[in-house]
DNA sequence: CTGTATCCCATGAGATACTG
DNA sequence: CAGTATCTCATGGGATACAG
């Protein structure tokens, strides 16, 4: 890891400074309505197109062609063309796809320990 | 740490299975464009909305409030109303919005490292 | 099988003005 | 000071149909 234990300073300074665009440029990236579920799916094997499609249900075939794109855009996805008939196409993730999907499971993790508090006060805070 | 070392067969079931609408809710909650930025502005000490305001810029008014109510309805910020003249109010953030602040740094730091590589892929991809 | 092209609408968020 | 109320517009993303 490359920010293992940096100091919390060095860390506010990041998020204050500069550092800013870059942060709301990976929430853009990881926050869209598919990114994460496709990393998720694709995690360290190769799948085809139609494949990640059924793993990603509910999923339209324009929003998988779409996140692909510009997951792959990003360096985050190779995409494969095998020149056959029919067609196919394989997507695996990239070495910086990979420490994406490691950051996701820590969001994951956040999420699922905190879903049920979370609930709990919005119920609370939506009462009569 | 809840999730500090989760073996990966258990994450995947995670994010495969139901807890792919808790992860979905969680992106929503920090993946709008100003909380994150609020969280850390946030960071481990009480604030006024106007103080808050300016680390903030260049949030609006409405946003920031917005931002803040449903901050709050998540219980992740506390809000304390002093009734002075003129009026003062203080936030603040709870131990679960502490909890949402490591993991924001977690995702700073992937950010940081990752932004120039990404820029890069970037501009080969879009290469004539 | 693996996409692209359109159309369409709900939502997010900025600008601005007003209030307790 | 700390908000709320409108208005407005860009965009994200679904449904559907077509194409290589």
């Amino acid at each position: 890891m490359a920010h293992p234990t940096t100091s919390i300073s060095e860390q506010e300074l990041v998020l204050c400074g500069q550092g800013r665009e870059l942060v709301r440029d990976v929430l853009e990236r990881i926050g869209d309505k598919w990114s994460v579920v496709v990393i998720c799916q694709l995690g360290h094997t190769t799948k085809r197109f139609n494949e990640l499609r059924r793993l990603s249900e509910p999923i339209t075939q324009r929003m998988l062609s779409a996140t692909l794109r510009s997951m792959e855009r990003d360096g985050l996805v190779t995409r494969t063309l095998h020149d056959t008939k029919p067609l196919r196409v394989d997507y695996a993730l990239t070495p910086r796809g990979l420490s994406l999907l490691a950051v996701a499971r820590h969001l994951a993790g956040w999420a699922v320990d905190n879903a049920a508090g979370i609930q709990e006060s919005r119920e609370v805070f939506d009462a009569p």
